[in-house]
DNA sequence: ACTGTCACG
DNA sequence: ACGTACGTGACAGTT
């Protein structure tokens, strides 16, 4: 077997790469997107041809000025984007770093330098492949060269290879013919003339016949159509100095020996440490963990990493922890599965250590959190990240001074997808560590500690590590943007609370949940049955692809809307279609079951616990906006809206002798809206208490409020609902069902009516725009990079968020000071009743019987003071024995 | 792992 | 001309 060579024109692969994926940037604002899919590409060919040598070719281009703007002028060449400039130092770096050939010599092209090693090579006896996006270089292809050009597709990329029979077979000529066709034909975005009048179709038809330029000269008077030969006739040195111009060199001067482009490293420490400072997650799975955790930082070389064991060794390091938390502040993070397995701890200069829990009698779990009680009981300044995973171990007097970095990251930057060690390492460190993920995938941590000592040791102290040293510098940093506060009497308080709820959960009546699935599959059963009756054949009804055959193809029903993928089928299209085929309804009531089912009858029952109650997680550090979410389950969006769905409210209940309280705050973004805007008549419309939707239909329509008909009561609520969205009047119209220029009538009329809303807005966008990020009204932010986009769509999303996030994002603010109030008061009042769900405006609370009416009212007086506003904040509260009726 | 759909505020 | 309402999470099907 012949050995095989990889040659790829880099700019070309970048270049295309580029524009096949979305703008992407690191957290240092590096744009990653083209390297990301360059190397993709590379990887997937690498995967394919496992080939024996491999070099990426570049040409050095410096056009000059004059030159470029040549270009611009006859709209050939555009100039590279900003984004993509910086990308092409950026990939060759990394290529270096993994130790691949790389290969640029000035003055030639980069087709130029392929066709030479490719001849070459091939001359040698080696099987070769050409990797390019430029169809140029299907005249090298024989039998051994084999031209590749990646096409992006959905679904990811697919690559067109081309040996002489397949460049035959598309294009009717030979990779000789090829160089002719295009002479004849000319391409703009090479500057190569051509003939004029002469397109592809025309010089296909010729050069099949005649086979080249110089044989179609020769027999000039038999070349058809007339208007071709003549023009042949005309230009004919223009066709020659194309045929020049379109030929790739083959005989370069390069220095280049194959043998030197063996590429054995590529997957090395330098290049892990590049892919992820480029945070090119997709692909760091691609480096075995045994690299991963090689890959050392500094720090960890400077900084001991130390696992402690034994009880006598513990106590010591405890002692001496305590003497230091007196003057400084120490990170720990106490690592945990059920149980307690160890406990880094980082302190002084340069002290890091494990100390991990053992079998029998000596250090256990126990002693840890025995000594880390001490330690927090001596102190004062403590650093950690995950705060609220650990509460439940830590002793509960000693819950308190503790900062989490990573709340505070999230606040610095609520954008990221995680706020991870690593993370926080990269963004305030400047240091480079491997995920969790990286290192030992999704295995329990307690084999991980047995097993992988040395790697467990260093993953673990530097979680410790990062808290301690990136606490002064986030901290400052929450200083200088004035969030200090935000941090310090909204964020942290908040995690005590959202512990609290988590630990108290929801008491859900099992067999009442079963039998509410169990009605379910009656009626999925009976639809199910239906629907294949009217469609004369079983199929997948959940698979909107085979749905969609069903219904648009097999029915032939009006397709109105497209996916990326097919048919939507979504309700909104299905609703349009009700009245046109009786399966559409059934389809959606089919539609409507399952998902009951699927989701909440069944997915519920999965997270009843030992103790009859569900506890989900709430998580402080997902929304952009500064809202809580809620997963494992999602208790945030149990159903309501619809009877079927809200009678699985009834199975959520109180423990015996409580009753729940539920208070919801009375369209709270609307008043925010109006405290923000300041706008005068919006805020006197909320003084006189009364329905705000009809009041603004009274406005909008100059109708007397008692006239309001239901149809204009429905109208301004959406306006009211797409204000606060960030209004768009396609938007509208979607929500309303009405033209866009029937919204953007409305729209007009409400900003009419409220002068100060339009004011107010409009200085949302703008302040965003100037300053790169929204605030809310207790300082938290909202950065917006989507509002520098030269991308309409994108742009016009920015600018709908920076009208929404302060308004949201200010509501968020003021649940979570009435939560943490009216957690704290409960606990002080030394009462029984617990706050046991938030849902974004709505409070659900556990409360006593006999605690129930004070319970009631200091939940009201707490939530409707939770904020001084410039409007009432109206708070209803509601008393049932299950969620149902509390509502 | 991504897409479509749908549950909530 | 572009083509979406803001913020989430879970499930089923498909790749």
């Amino acid at each position: 077997m012949s050995k095989k060579i990889v040659l790829i024109d880099g700019h070309s692969i970048l270049n295309r790469a580029f524009y096949a994926l979305p703008v992407l940037t690191n957290s240092e604002g590096l744009y990653t997107n083209a390297v990301l899919g360059f190397l993709n590409i590379l990887f997937k060919i690498l995967d394919e041809e496992k080939p024996d040598y491999l070099t990426i070719a570049f040409d050095v281009h410096q056009p000059t000025f004059r030159h470029e703007m040549y270009a611009e002028y006859k709209g050939t060449r555009k100039a590279m984007p900003e984004e993509l400039r910086g990308q092409v130092p950026l990939l060759k770096e990394v290529l270096k770093a993994m130790k691949i050939s790389i290969l640029e010599k000035g003055g030639y092209e980069a087709d130029d330098i392929l066709g030479t090693l490719a001849v070459r090579a091939e001359r040698e006896g080696y099987e070769v492949s050409v990797v390019s996006g430029d169809r140029d270089l299907l005249q090298l292809a024989t039998d051994t060269i084999k031209i590749r050009i990646p096409k992006t597709k959905k679904g990811g990329t697919e690559i067109e290879n081309y040996n002489t029979k397949d460049v035959m077979e598309t294009y009717g000529v030979t990779p000789k013919e090829f160089i002719d066709m295009k002479a004849l034909m000319g391409d703009a975005s090479d500057n190569i003339p051509g003939v004029p009048g002469i397109g592809e179709k025309t010089a296909a038809k010729i050069i099949m016949s005649f086979s080249s330029i110089e044989n179609a000269y020769a027999h000039i008077d038999e070349v058809t159509p007339n208007k071709a030969r003549e023009s042949m006739i005309n230009n004919r040195e223009q066709a020659y100095l194309s045929k020049t111009l379109a030929t790739i060199k083959t005989d370069c001067e390069v220095d280049y020996r194959i043998e030197d482009a063996d590429y054995q490293e590529i997957y090395n420490e330098d290049a892990y440490n590049y892919f992820k400072r480029l945070e090119l997650k997709s692909l760091l799975n691609r480096f075995s963990g045994v690299n991963a955790s090689n890959a050392k930082s500094k720090k960890e070389e400077e900084t001991k990493f130390e696992t402690i064991t034994g009880k006598k060794k513990a106590g010591e390091i405890f002692d001496a922890a305590v003497k230091v938390s007196g003057s400084g502040p120490v990170g720990f993070y106490l690592i945990t599965e059920g149980e307690v397995l160890g406990l880094a701890l980082s302190f002084g200069e340069d002290t890091c250590l494990l100390l991990a829990a053992e079998e029998a009698e000596a250090l256990s779990g126990q002693d840890i959190t025995a000594g880390l009680g001490r330690l927090l009981a001596a102190g004062k300044s403590f650093a950690t990240l995950h705060l609220k995973e650990q509460l439940v171990f830590l002793p509960e007097e000693v819950r308190e001074g503790i900062d989490d970095i990573a709340i505070a990251a999230y606040l610095l930057n609520p954008l990221q997808s995680s706020y991870e060690c690593d993370d926080i390492a990269r963004d305030y460190l400047k240091l480079t560590l491997p995920s969790q993920a990286e290192i030992f995938g999704k295995g329990s941590l307690k084999e991980f500690l047995k097993l992988k000592k040395e790697e467990s040791t260093a993953f673990f102290c530097n979680y410790a590590y990062t808290a301690l040293k990136a606490m002064p510098l986030v901290l400052e940093e929450l200083r200088l943007k004035g969030m200090d506060s935000l941090y310090n009497t909204i964020e942290m308080p908040l995690v005590y609370a959202l512990y609290d709820m988590e630990q108290r959960g929801i008491k859900v009546n099992k067999e009442e949940l079963k039998e509410y699935g169990d009605k379910l599959t009656v009626g999925i059963n009976r639809l199910e049955k239906e629907i294949y009756e009217m469609a004369g054949e079983e199929f997948n009804i959940n698979s909107p692809k085979q749905l969609g055959v069903i219904l648009f193809e097999k029915l032939h029903l009006p397709n109105g809307k497209k996916t990326k993928t097919g048919y939507s089928t979504s309700a909104e299209v299905l609703e349009k279609l009700q009245s046109e085929e009786p399966i559409v309804g059934k389809i959606l009531e089919y539609r409507q079951l399952t998902k009951l089912k699927s989701t909440y009858a069944d997915g519920l029952a999965v997270y009843i616990s030992n103790d009859g109650r569900i506890h989900g997680k709430f998580h402080q550090t997902i929304a952009a906006t500064g809202r809580i979410s809620s997963t494992e389950p999602n208790l945030q969006n149990i159903p309501i809206r619809m009877e079927l769905g809200r009678e699985i409210r009834k199975v959520f209940i109180p423990e015996e002798g409580y009753v729940f309280l539920d208070a919801d705050y009375s369209q709270i973004e609307l008043r925010v809206l109006a405290h923000m805007s300041g706008d005068e008549r919006l805020i006197e419309a909320y003084k006189e208490n009364q329905d705000i939707h009809r009041i603004t239909a009274s406005l909008v329509f100059h109708t007397p409020f008692e006239e309001v008909t239901s149809e204009q009561r429905r109208a301004a609520k959406a306006v009211n609902f797409g204000i606060v969205y960030g209004i768009s009047s396609f938007g509208l119209g979607q929500g309303l069902n009405i033209s866009r220029k029937e919204a953007e009538d409305y729209i007009n009329r409400y900003f009419d009516t409220y002068p100060g809303v339009k004011t107010f807005l409009d200085e949302l966008v703008n302040e965003g725009k100037t300053e790169g990020y929204v605030t809310t009204l207790y300082g938290r932010r909202r950065p917006i990079p989507e509002l520098t986009s030269s991308n309409f769509m994108t742009r016009s999303f920015g600018e709908r968020v920076a009208m929404n996030s302060p308004i949201q994002g200010t509501a968020a603010d003021i649940i979570k000071i009435a939560m943490i109030r009216v957690n704290e008061k409960l606990k002080a009042l030394k009462l029984r009743s617990r706050l046991i769900l938030q849902i974004h405006d709505e409070l659900l609370i556990e409360a006593h019987k006999e605690e129930a009416e004070e319970v009631r009212k200091l939940l009201k007086e707490e939530m409707q003071n939770a904020a001084e506003l410039l409007v009432t904040l109206e708070v209803d509260v509601n008393e049932g024995p299950n969620w149902y009726e509390a509502k």
